[in-house]
DNA sequence: TCATTTTGCTAAATTGGTTTAGCTTTTTTT
DNA sequence: AAAAAAAGCTAAACCAATTTAGCAAAATGA
């Protein structure tokens, strides 16, 4: 059973392709179609369940109404839920996501971008990796429109959404310095990227404005190989030798979730052992006895504001337009991890 | 700056755009072109760095080398991790994956599989909502390659890649009983769907044949709406009224999430107060403390079989394929939950 | 009545590939 | 030397839409 094509319905009413396009694209008034046949056109194209072939018109438009959403990796929950997000908007304005990821691999990256543009993607929405400028700049002197989600990359200057990460972590450490808890141990990943490394400068500089001398030695980056055993280590460490540490805070939501299972795994209990606060949310931390303390991203938000972004350049794609740079705040959900 | 064609590359060396299309694909021997020319078109193609349109491609071929996964929803750890392994083994035969939520309503479901048919996907992977037996039908009338995923519909012959949930569930139970709970209820959502009536009667014939009698009572059918309230509900009246049962069996991660939240907010421990086996396994279930006994379905396994399952059947078409039914078995993860 | 405008529609180009049939020219066979 | 076969390449159809220029007929104007 084949689909029906505009043909098909021309052929049926006698008449050309082109007056069927024309009304079913709602421009039979401007392109003086009669009343009558414009009816039956429509009506024969109800019938029929006449449906356009998106690639046919892809390929005549230069353009596929397809976004493609790059980031490390989908299967993480911050950014499976940020999958969703990007899903529901998107198809408000009947777009589709094709989703991809890059597995904090640059080249992996720029593989990607080529490929999903051979297909026609309108657009990006990215997380960028380590080392992707030189991806990034090939995009934007390409001018494929594209927003950066979650990193950014400071110097150059692209459409971005990102939350305060600075003061989110700042806050965060600050309220952790004011329980008492002096020496708060700080685990991240070793990535060198925007939201990494404001993160830390929040807590370095929550614990210097807080007085607290020799923080450097209660830091730990962690590296993305062997991440979990890593992570592991680094907890370890900061509990169990010289800093003699009662908090910690974790930078990521992974981070996060290898710590508090080596923290288990030390027998160790939260908060009356060793205090938490963690950067992301997630369910787990919702369910987990006691509930963890953390610094919720407005997803939904990041999402829908990135995709309406892109949107509104890939619909004036030829418009120079203005880059946009959304800084959200987070949300700092206090729960008993922490006290 | 405009991409490269085949035309331009055509037109550079004074030749047909045919020509440059045979070499390109590797068909210059049978196709008797010359060498020499061969291997300048080759060369300045690499130059030019020429890259294929997909989209004309997909036109001219009639298939787009994408295909679409349509799940409940995507943000679900347990879609999304799917979501990721589909996505890892399309890459290997270099297709694309579009992710859709149906949030478990058929009309968006059957909406989703006209827009993405209109978009030329070559096939679908689909975990299948209630009611959504006339869609699949559909589908299969008319000859659109598809693979069922996680559920699927008995009377109807597709290829489908399930776990054997009806002796999950049971062993399972039956781990429960011989430890000595009992009375083990059974919380599930109240779907209709293959999978969980294959778990709800695996419980059933492990109460039954363990000399259980009432155990009707114990069992509780969660609705999606207002779904966290209602496995809330369940847990209280199962844990703390007539029953006054001291283990819980979760019929899915969801609900496993929803139930042992409400567990921590009634003050009860796990497992003193009441020992709990989830079905599906999870980040979260191995951080939690105690982390949680599970049965893990072999996520990657089945993923990797629908996409391997589709792909062939996409690559012969036209050929009438027999379809394949897989049913993998699941892991059953003891941990401290239920000890 | 003839010129002009308006109306209603269509042919054909375009998008960028793939593929088939067939046209020259050269080489081989008889 | 004529016929047959092979080599090397191209034109054109095709996929299914969108869009522009323009034709023919009807309506209007002078």
């Amino acid at each position: 059973m084949k689909k029906t094509s505009l043909n098909d319905i021309a052929n049926k009413l006698g008449v050309s392709k082109s007056l069927v396009s024309l009304v079913l694209n709602g421009k039979a008034k401007q392109n003086r179609i009669g009343d009558e046949i414009s009816e039956k056109v429509l009506k024969l194209a109800k019938e029929l369940n006449y449906q356009p072939n998106q690639i046919a018109r892809s390929l005549r438009l230069g353009r596929s109404e397809t976004i493609a959403l790059i980031v490390a990796d989908i299967s993480n929950p911050f950014f499976a839920r940020m999958g969703r997000a990007v899903e529901d908007e998107a198809d408000k304005f009947g777009f589709k996501v094709i989703f991809s990821s890059s597995d904090e691999n640059p080249d992996k990256l720029g593989e990607l971008l080529n490929v999903l543009i051979d297909r026609q993607v309108d657009g990006f929405i990215i997380s960028p990796t380590i080392k992707s400028k030189e991806y990034i700049l090939k995009l934007k002197k390409n001018n494929i429109p594209f927003v950066l989600i979650d990193r950014c990359l400071p110097p150059i200057k692209t459409n971005s959404v990102v939350v305060d990460n600075y003061n989110s972590t700042y806050y965060a450490v600050k309220f952790m310095l004011e329980k008492g808890y002096k020496k708060t141990g700080f685990i991240t990943v070793s990535s060198g990227l925007s939201n990494m490394k404001e993160r830390l400068l929040g807590y370095k500089d929550a614990m210097k404005n807080f007085g607290v001398r020799g923080y450097g030695s209660y830091i730990r980056e962690v590296d993305y190989k062997n991440f979990n055993e890593s992570v592991g280590e680094a907890v370890k460490e900061l509990l169990l030798t010289q800093n003699n540490l009662r908090a910690l805070f974790f930078a990521t939501l992974r981070v996060g979730m290898a710590a508090i299972k080596s923290i288990n795994d030390l027998k160790l209990r939260i908060p009356q052992d060793v205090a938490v606060i963690s950067f992301d949310d997630a369910d787990a931390y919702q369910i987990f006895y006691p509930p963890i303390t953390a610094i919720a991203q407005p997803i939904d938000m990041m999402s829908s504001e990135a995709v309406k972004i892109l949107i509104n350049e890939i619909k004036q794609k030829n418009v120079k337009t203005e880059k946009t740079q959304i800084v959200l705040p987070t949300e700092f959900i206090i729960r008993e991890s922490c006290c």
